[in-house]
DNA sequence: AGGAAATGCGACGAACTAGTCGTATTTCAG
DNA sequence: CTGAAATACGACTAGTTCGTCGCATTTCCT
């Protein structure tokens, strides 16, 4: 594929990541969907499952991700990013919903950003430092850990300091 | 300041970013001892005070911040970033043998890794999208109960999926 | 096959950025 | 006060990067 060609199709280069950030955004949004609303099983079995399957797949082609976040700045403010992240959150509430189902609003969406955003972004660190298996393994169940106890402490409703 | 003279302390741009992150990961280090060494309080209660600590910080010269995390590729490979990581990760090891005196050493540097990289990379996220004090106190809070409920999950060691 | 339309291409130019260098200004000892 | 050493300065240059443009190649219709 030739500058020349890549420029008939998009305008400019924020355009070209943009779109191949929005791709990943689908991908990931289709993981998540295809994971979290699979009915069969327990809520937090589903949600360990996710956090081994986005961690998986934030390791694989780290080379691109790497890249692709090194040039969020190109389009850290683009609208569209917003919209991505809006259709995540859709599923992330109803799971929230199901696994939280006598929390407020309010804690259910605080728990559900909290954890959509540590994902995320601690996936995206992974992806920098290159992990064998086992260690992407370890982490993954470490991070699901921390999940699965901070849902069931929300579900008995007792935090404390 | 000019460029000029800029350039007679510096050998080059990246050397610059490389020190103005470089002071600020001292002062993440120090905020960490003071806070998490402070043996008055309890462990978890210390964590709390440095997940909003930590927020705050954050959240403070958001735009620096934005504009240093931009520029991580130039440094990112740096040894010294590396030596200032190991230096803060001493610190919370000293911290989770207190908070999991009867874990195992595995399970603690686990549990302190992905304590300090959650923090530092939801922190990083927070500091991008500005916020009202309000709604940082309150992820900042969420932030600490779900630390809170998986130090608390692996101090009576029942993690089940 | 002939030719016209669409697509592919990469050398080139415009714009930007990091870093230098000669000059201007400040500091300070004698 | 004087001159030399240190520091400050920003116009300038070398090098890089994004995006364009004219030509080459393929596609497709008659």
């Amino acid at each position: 594929m030739s500058v020349g060609s890549l420029y008939q199709y998009f305008p400019n280069k924020a355009a070209i990541l943009f779109r191949l950030q929005s791709d990943e955004w689908r991908r990931t949004s289709e993981l998540l969907r295809s994971i979290l609303a699979d009915g069969a099983k327990p809520p937090l079995a589903r949600l360990r499952a996710l956090v081994h399957a986005f961690i998986r797949s934030e390791c694989e082609e780290a080379a691109i991700r790497t890249a692709l976040s090194d040039a969020a700045p190109l389009y850290r403010d683009a609208p569209e990013a917003h919209d991505a992240r809006a259709a995540g959150e859709g599923i992330v509430a109803a799971f929230m919903r199901e696994a939280l189902p006598k929390a407020s609003d309010a804690t259910r969406t605080l728990a559900g950003e909290l954890i959509t955003t540590t994902l995320s972004e601690v996936g995206k660190r992974f992806s920098e430092m290159p992990h064998g298996e086992a260690e992407i393994a370890r982490h993954a169940d470490g991070l699901a850990d921390m999940f699965c106890a901070y849902l069931g402490e929300l579900a008995r409703r007792r935090i404390h300091s």
